[in-house]
DNA sequence: TTGTATGCGTTATCAC
DNA sequence: GTGATAACGCATACAA
């Protein structure tokens, strides 16, 4: 039973045919004669054979394999995605190789390294921060073609980018704040030089502004999109006077945790506070009441990703340089936003905002 | 700056040495002389040289890389432990591949195929069913010994497995809803074939008749530890009559959602039900009240898991068969648990039950 | 359509 | 302590 591992030769042998041949069976079984296509898989079957990988991708100078690299693997926001993503290439014969861009001393290097051995064939990057040292070894191994940013992104490189859009998800939020009646309305923030942070951010601004809102500088809070950040946003801004009535946080963690917080000093999320979040996370549905909140496709993020670095693999490089591709964002109107207490509607209806959301696959949120 | 890259023979060269030279100043470095060695670092710094792990790996017959196995990549309970799994194998120079073993088709011949084809050395799985095809393949290429169950287990297999101690768990939720003066208790389970589910409920039974306690058997309802299972199974208890006054969830997502459907249906928790988790996901310390539950430490599970792994790599394999390592549970009381509306306390402090938890590092539960 | 022969870049086995 | 050289297992250029 602990016999070598069969090998190309010895199916050669067992087949009649030369190593080749079962090689070219492996590979492009089209170019083979019905024939001794079948004798090879015979062989195959009965010794066993796998082939071996180390061999092959010495030979071959590929990797059969890409890198995740993710932002915190702890984050639970990140799962959906890397799901997607797993699902795709693998299926594709990819093996997926994650690694945590905030480990302690590792990471930077680490990542440069597995370029420049050869250890993987391309990557997906999570994280926005690129650092010019890893810019430098892709360069170097001129794998450079072979990155896509997902979620996060650079300007910096020229590097296609799977994102949702941040800006348009921002507007629906505070639309709909708007839409209800609320003219006083805060954000918390993501962390400090994060680009997903930044768009949203700068978004709320402006289309604070384009609806002639007044928002002082202490009515936007920096979070880091953690549930703690939520908590400790929700004692800045009720602390506030006068006090917001609505809130648009920048991820649901925030939200949740902002919510639980509003309850426990007492206030009714959102007969007295109005909050929304942003991602959609599974929990969203779920709490009570449910958050209202801004979709992020995650599965589609992850699975676009995906898409697009395998047809880099493939060298369909459609496009050179950095582009961008959406994924949809929509409006989830769940039940911690309402009209604030003392206010007028603005619309008719209550419906003052522009443009829903459209284009988003089942937008089941109820739980059953 | 497209030159095909450095290999050990421009090392050598440019070291002045031979290429076994180069080759052992890369793996053991004390075997040479200081000189030599100091040549040739200098070689492989200004040649920029990279050893290749294809060749290396065909070589050596090692892989670098250990699969882990989750069950739903989309769960974040697994997150958390992926993490510190990662951190671990990474700070000891090995990959970390990541496997759905829920995927749709693949997953099972994939599984095999990575230890046929030598693109693995070793796994670690979080999911307790293990086909016995699967276990074919590993005793096929003798990795037997290099496979750890992390979280789930199947007694199947003589493989270690490092786990919670889900029996202590579940008896310190009970007694901990007893010593609160609770006699009618209800639990929500896992799924049907699962082993942690399983442990928990057969716990959960035991020590309700230790208390003697009576179980009526629509009060075990089934559940998954899905958010949408705690919902469900909420509509269920909360028609029992009579109802039930405690209820003990195998999971934090089902307790969490499982409280929302309580209140959406005009119950308060704790005061007309009181509801104790399993987990101590991070969303249980930033709910509202806080989640009451068993924690599990899942970052040492995953620590743990890894370094098991990685001593069984390393050929220290100091048991063989399989035994079992707990990582340590407790209970962390918040707010959804508390006594009975029209209970007597039992104990002269409200305090029945046995032994409190011990032995957890940090038992932070309250946000800033 | 199939076979022959070479090399992918390392490490390990021997000598020295 | 160091150097020559033979595998490791496969894929492909070329020949047939």
């Amino acid at each position: 039973m602990q016999n070598p591992p069969p090998k190309i030769k010895d199916v050669a042998h067992v087949a009649g045919v030369s190593t080749a041949t079962v090689s070219r069976a492996l590979t492009q079984p089209d170019r083979l004669s019905e024939a001794t296509r079948q004798k090879v898989f015979d062989a195959i079957e009965t010794t066993g054979y796998r082939v071996n990988q180390a061999a092959r991708n010495l030979r071959t100078r590929r990797a059969g394999a890409v890198l995740v690299l993710v932002p915190n693997l702890g984050n639970p926001f990140f799962s959906a995605i890397l799901s997607s993503m797993n699902d795709v290439l693998s299926a594709n014969g990819y093996s997926v190789l994650v690694f945590d861009s905030q480990q302690p001393g590792a990471s930077e290097q680490a990542v440069a390294d597995c370029f420049l051995n050869g250890s993987v064939d391309g990557m997906i990057t999570l994280d926005g921060h690129m650092t010019s040292t890893t810019a430098k070894a892709l360069r170097n191994a001129n794998m450079m073609r072979n990155v896509v940013f997902c979620c996060e992104w650079s300007d910096q490189w020229p590097l296609p980018s799977i994102r949702s859009n941040n800006g348009l998800g921002a507007r629906l939020a505070v639309d709909h704040l708007v839409a209800q009646g609320h003219r006083k309305i805060a954000h918390v923030t993501g962390p400090a030089s994060n680009i997903l942070a930044e768009m949203r951010k700068s978004a709320f601004l402006q289309r604070c502004a384009t609806h002639k809102l007044d928002v002082p500088a202490d009515w936007v809070v920096q979070g880091d999109f953690s549930l703690m950040a939520g908590a400790q946003a929700a004692d800045r801004i009720l602390a506030l006077s006068p006090r917001p009535t609505g809130v648009f946080c920048a991820s649901d963690a925030m939200a949740l945790s902002f919510i639980a917080r509003c309850r426990q000093r007492g206030l009714r999320v959102p007969d007295d506070i109005s909050v929304i979040g942003f991602d959609d996370i599974e929990m969203a549905a779920y709490a009570e009441p449910g958050l209202t909140t801004i979709r992020q496709d995650r599965a589609g993020l992850g699975r676009l990703a995906a898409q697009e670095l395998l047809a880099r693999l493939r060298g369909e490089q459609k496009t050179e340089g950095a582009y961008v591709i959406y994924a949809p964002v929509a409006l989830i109107e769940r039940g911690t936003t309402a009209a604030p207490q003392n206010a007028t509607q603005p619309g008719a209806n209550g419906r003052g905002g522009p443009e829903p959301a459209t284009g988003f696959p089942e937008p089941v949120d109820k739980p059953a």
